[in-house]
DNA sequence: CTTTAATATTATAATTATTCTAATCTCTTT
DNA sequence: AAAGAGATTAGAATAATTATAATATTAAAG
């Protein structure tokens, strides 16, 4: 259970403004225990049943790209056509359960190394990521 | 270079209906040596200049989501605000030059076996695919 | 070889997703 | 405490995707 103040600091120490919206956010994005994988709009709907406050949806947008940005959520590819975050920022890898339209996340050590043996000229690596779909 | 007439077949033993709209599609899409990536506006544009025929957006939908059906084309996860489709529909993998925003293919052989240690009750795999992010 | 009817397809219109920007708020400096 | 600079919010605009009414294709009947 992280505090209000301790959101407010966090958000200062990041030299992001600590907003009444922002607070809202912060406490539906971390106030958990396990892995929160959501869609802007599974956030925008949480925020409004949890804080029972209206934050705009533009605004769910401009703070998550915000957060994104400081490296406190990931943003994850699966086909869909919506983008999934994740509050799990370590290096790690999913499941997606197509039918259930869920994400699982899948430890690094369960996958073993990725030996990419290809490269291209002046480019460098900037992540692996596996995704593994799964069906009934 | 496949004709007209192929088309037409391949559609037909598809039991899909060779239309003006889905032929050209067909022209711009499979006319190629080299794998394609491509969003549907790319495809959309493409077709336009290509053919001098109009087809509509929605169409250009509709029909590469009928072709995906079909397994003419796959769709590639990438954290981008839309969905990358290739015509390439071995499996294999792709590297994504983030500043460009483009995909490049990875052979299979090029990734080397992916072990996955874990599972999921009552689930089973259908795909694994690795995305490398490429940065400068 | 028509005509007809069942079904598939197209494309406009509607909806949903995302971004832009003018008005507002926060914070630093005085 | 007041003002100015810059950051943030949220309504409006745009972009992406889907639903459905109109049209086209095909197979069957005559
Ligand atoms: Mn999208
Ligand atoms: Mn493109
Ligand atoms: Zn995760
Ligand atoms: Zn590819």
């Amino acid at each position: 259970m992280t505090s209000k103040q301790e959101f407010i600091e966090k958000l200062r120490n990041s030299s992001l403004r600590p907003t009444k919206q922002r607070i809202n956010i912060c406490e539906v994005l971390f106030n958990r225990d396990k892995t929160f994988h959501f869609t802007i709009n599974d956030l925008f709907n949480l925020i409004k049943d949890k804080t029972g406050e209206n934050v705009s949806l533009a605004t769910v947008y401009n703070t998550v790209h915000a957060f994104l940005k400081k490296g406190y959520l990931k943003e994850i590819p699966i086909n869909s056509n919506q983008t999934y975050f994740d509050t799990n920022v370590t290096d790690h890898h999913h499941f997606f359960d197509v039918k259930e339209e869920k994400l699982i996340d899948i430890k690094n050590e369960d996958v073993g190394p990725i030996e990419i043996q290809k490269s291209i000229p002046g480019k460098k690596i900037k992540s692996v990521e596996v995704l593994v779909k799964l069906e009934d």
